[in-house]
DNA sequence: TAAATCGGTTTATTAAATAAACCAAATTTT
DNA sequence: AAAATTTGGTTTATTTAATAAACCGATTTA
């Protein structure tokens, strides 16, 4: 039985790569609300997911108020590629 | 988001439950050796379905030896196909 | 009969998940 | 225009989970 990246096999960081792979760019507030985690929790794990080298976090504004965008990497996108492909010998997909 | 049930999204205690999908019934020994896991964490999360009711740990003899045979409940079954499916809604299917 | 092995359980350690507390800047209220 | 509130986060602390290490009694093996 393969191993499952202990980095993806956590609900909130599948959550988020979930969203990443299918939107191109996502900004903090819209995964905080799309995921309902709290801030704090969403902050440390896209800096794990970010120190993976699975996403790209990119500190900016949008007007006067600062922004913080969010993109999967091809490297991120590989990853989660794989963690499915995994998870295939669990579950009856 | 559905959130994934927490005694299910453990890659030890999937494993064990998706070999139990699938067997009917299967003792300590072939679980260690399928999972590849150690005794002592394979003991651990055994009790930990058992207590939640998703398995049945039967303890018995094979000739002069002890035997621990898992089999899962109808509660468990439920709970893994539940589970299933929320993970859908975080991966390509 | 001493040593090793088998089938586990219990206890300790490490790591991860989460929330709580906090902060600076912007906005709203009085 | 000060004070209070909200926004968009980060840092720190706490709880929980995962895992390994140490152990135990019974059974084989040498």
């Amino acid at each position: 039985m393969k191993e499952l990246d202990p980095l993806l096999h956590s609900q909130l960081r599948l959550a988020v790569m979930s969203i990443l792979m299918s939107v191109e760019e996502a900004d903090f507030v819209y995964l905080r609300e799309k995921t309902e985690s709290t801030a704090g929790n969403l902050s440390v794990q896209l800096d794990r997911l970010s120190a993976a080298g699975y996403i790209t976090v990119e500190k900016g504004f949008a007007g006067k108020r600062t922004r913080t965008l969010c993109r999967i990497t091809p490297l991120g996108r590989a990853a989660f590629e794989s963690y499915v492909d995994a998870l295939r010998q669990y579950l009856p997909l």
